[in-house]
DNA sequence: TTTACTGCAAATATTTTGCAATATC
DNA sequence: GATATTGCAAAATATTTGCAGTAAA
């Protein structure tokens, strides 16, 4: 799907929430959705109020906050907690299936496609559980932190 | 194994991980591991913190931020982040193979076991990231918020 | 004896909230 | 016109840090 078709379901679906929760459909609410639908990959709060605002001021951290709680209300945009006391944040429609390698010494998050687990978990039986999304975190460390440690394993023990 | 014998190997591998990294084997640090295995979910660093000096003051809040870092740098307590902007930590070791199904609405936390993730991601090439471990959280709505949406979707309509 | 660790309080960082002005419905 | 939303600044919350006293090595 073009990227622009996308972004029209989004907005639409967008639109249907905010009807349904009776929310009003504000200019900054679909500028700040369109903005995340231009990112391809995961942000912070602060990366997205100054890519927002870089030109000129467009709108305050208190509506970002509140926009993407909506967002993430409806479906639209995923929530992360990598382990950094800060919410990170990437669009959900038509997002490949993906999981996240975290380094544990650096904090580089790299995305890895996969299309294994989503089928383990459909197949799995959580009660009445209503599962809307998940995310699969995978921790420990990167190539360059990896050889980093070794490095200083072999000079501690020179020493 | 029984309950003392895991901590007595807990106990042991946090005394190599002490002696390896020059740090100083502190009475407060081995009673916080104690302490963090006898537990047996999740919790907050509030939650310890309240739970450890319930009869008289034990530790300070500064101290069991160090040393919850040490053992998580020592991979014998996992650090999660649910989503809330607290950080909650479980044991690592000898604890059963299990992913989270968390509440977008109540934020409540339920552990199910699982035995199926574990070989997808060995299967998986991960180039040369050195994986130490991993956590899957599900998100969707419990039973009971479940219940609870349905009724206020009905009553909104009636309105 | 040296210096890392503890505990306290102050500082920082992220997110939330109160309130007046504004714009949607 | 009524009131939800915005933007700003102040407040709240979780975590980190500086420093003096204490204790491990």
């Amino acid at each position: 799907m073009a990227e622009e078709d996308i972004f029209e379901k989004v907005k639409q679906e967008f639109t249907t929430y905010l009807v349904a929760k009776g929310h009003r459909k504000t200019p900054e609410r679909y500028m700040i959705l369109k903005h995340i639908y231009t990112l391809d990959t995961h942000f912070d709060i602060d990366y997205l109020f100054n890519s927002i605002n870089a030109d000129r001021p467009m709108v305050s951290r208190a509506t970002l906050y509140n926009t993407i709680e909506l967002l993430v209300d409806s479906n639209l945009v995923i929530k992360h907690s990598f382990g950094s006391n800060m919410a990170h944040y990437e669009k959900a429609y038509n997002s490949e299936s993906h999981l996240h390698l975290i380094c544990s010494s650096c904090g580089d998050i790299k995305e890895i496609k996969d299309h294994d687990i989503k089928s383990v978990i459909q197949g799995k039986k959580l009660s009445k559980f209503a599962l809307t999304h998940y995310s699969l975190y995978i921790y420990g460390l990167c190539t360059k932190c990896a050889r980093t440690a070794n490095k200083k394993k072999t000079a501690a023990v020179k020493k």
